[in-house]
Formats: structure tokens, sequence, C-alpha cells
DNA sequence: TACACTTTGTTGCAAGTGCAACAGTTTCAG
DNA sequence: CTGAAACTGTTGCACTTGCAACAAAGTGTA
């Protein structure tokens, strides 16, 4: 089904993992859609919840940092957990601008279930690859990430 | 300036590789905007155009299942690039449904000149790890892609 | 203090994308 | 050969997202 037709042409070292890459970044997407589907999230609302602590607020513009996304979405994602009960706004007293989110009892709740779900999934859908290989694969993971992150400061 | 927060929590080895991925693929994608912004093309368009044989002709469907996108997506895009004079469809003379898209003369010299400059950035950015380590990044990768494909399609 | 600058969060708008429905073709079982 | 099913590509629609502009609040300098 899924084919990704075999990399039978002749491609550069950097491209292979520039595909690979993308690849991985669309079927773990896909992989999350199914994992969380029981519990009405999208991938983008989870990777959100998956931040908040329920024994702290947050701050809005923090969070999309977090996310590497832009602030308007982070506000939007907040209107619709908010709409779900899962979270609350509450004013800042320390700066009247801003906002701190918190999670709601229901909202501690579905976060905890949610990440034990995923959490399930993600270890099954890792699990081809051994502990030991995981490691290796983290360790040069934050060394790329950590190499891309001053290559787009640089700019 | 682009942060993203020290791991200092305790997340496991599973969430850590999600999050790496997220992040990874973020600003691969930042990277990519900027080495092609000189060339007028958006990473999509782009990783389209870097499919495209100079001498061949190509099924529409093929192309979507190749990028893992909808085929709706490819239709939008090759409107695009129909527009830049890059390719033009061709009704497939064997399957009155189908249409090949090809390569004009000058899309085949854009995508030449793209690829190229593509290479150099990707070079450059995934220059923090040693060609041993790529390799062993590449065979990781793979085996993860190739375990996600099978958990997806078992669904 | 006063005024310019920065920061926080929201909104409007435009662009990208997936899904479902569709028309036109092709394929294949009976 | 015929009709049902599958396939190819396009379109309408809804949803997500980033960017720019904005109001309100805070910061800092003269």
């Amino acid at each position: 089904m899924s084919s990704v037709p075999s990399d039978s042409e002749q491609v550069s070292l950097e491209t292979q993992q520039y595909r690979l890459f993308h690849d991985i970044y669309v079927f773990l997407d896909a992989g999350d859609s199914r994992a969380l589907e029981g519990f009405h999230l999208t991938p983008s609302q989870f990777s959100l919840l998956m931040l908040l602590d329920p024994f702290e607020g947050h701050n809005l513009i923090r969070l999309a940092e977090r996310l590497l996304v832009a602030r308007s979405t982070i506000t939007r994602l907040i209107d619709q957990l908010e709409l779900l009960g899962i979270v609350h706004r509450v004013s800042d007293p320390n700066d009247r601008r801003a906002q701190q989110v918190r999670l709601t009892e229901k909202g501690s709740l579905i976060r905890e279930r949610a990440l034990i779900a995923h959490e399930r999934s993600l270890n099954q859908r890792f699990g081809v690859l051994s502990i030991h290989e995981q490691e290796t694969l983290v360790r040069l993971l934050k060394r790329l990430r950590d190499g891309l992150i001053d290559d787009v400061d640089k700019a």
C-alpha cells in the first residue's frame, strides 16, 4: 500500500536522509492520528497538551516557542482545548497582558490517559529498533537538531 | 533564538525521538525555504520538481504516492509549476484518463540549478555529522521508516 | 514624568492540504 | 458483449497554519 518506491536511484547520502526525515514525519503523524482517535484529539492538540503541567500555568508564547509554531496557532489550539473543557485561561496577576493556561481537572485526566496510550503506541512503533539503536539514534538526532538550529539562527 | 528549551525533564526514549523528529522536520523545512528562495520555489514545489526526470513523463498518482500527499495536492502543485512554465501536461496515449507531466526545457534548467543549490545546502546542514555517522543514521532511519510503514499498513 | 519601543495575545487574510464527490476511462467477471 | 467495479485526475469544501496588523500593557530612556 504505502509504497515509498524502492530507493533504486543513485542519490546522495544527504538526500537520502532528507527524504527519510520527510517520510518518517508523515508516517509518525499518521500513527499518532490513529493512536489518538479514541480521545478525539488531533496530533496538534495532543502535542500541545503534552507540554501542559497539571500543576502549573503556562504562558502562550513560551508554548509557541516550544512547539515551533506561530503564536496565533497556539491561540487557536488553546481555543479548541478550552471548548473541549480541557484547559482554561487565567489572567496573569503579574502581567496584565499575559494569560496563564491551566489544565482543568477533566483535562488532567484526559492528558494522563492520552499520554499513556500515546507512549504505548510509540513504544510499539519504535520497537523495530533495539534500545541500543534508539540511544544511538537519539544521540545523532540531537547533534543534528542543534546543528540545524545554529544554521537557522545564522540566517 | 530558536531555543527548543533544554530537554531537562525526564521523558522516555521514544518521546525524545518523537520530539526530535518533529523539531528536525521543522528546521529542515526552514532551511529549505532559505536555500530555495533564489529560485522562487516553495519546499513543496521543489520536492515535487526533484522527482521529475528530464527525459520522462510522469503519472500524477505515482507522484502523489511518492511524496505521500493527496492526489489533489499534486494536481495543484503541477498547476503551479505549469503556470511558472516549468512543466506541461501531455495526455497519455495509452490511457485517456491519464496525464503525463513533463519538464519543459526551462524547467529542466531550473531543476538542475535548484538541485545543485539544495544539495550544497543540505551538505552544509548535515555537516555536523561525519560521513560515518550519516551512514549509521541512514541505516537506522530506513529500518524505522520500513517499520512505520508496516505499522500504518496494518491499520 | 513622558514618549518611544517592546511584549503579549488576538484577529483577518491568504495559502496549503486532505477528503469526498464527480466525470470520464478502463478493466474484468459472467 | 455488457454491466459493475476500479482507476485517473479535478473540483468544492473545510480545516490548519503563518504572517502582518492591531490593542493593551509593560519597559526604559531622556
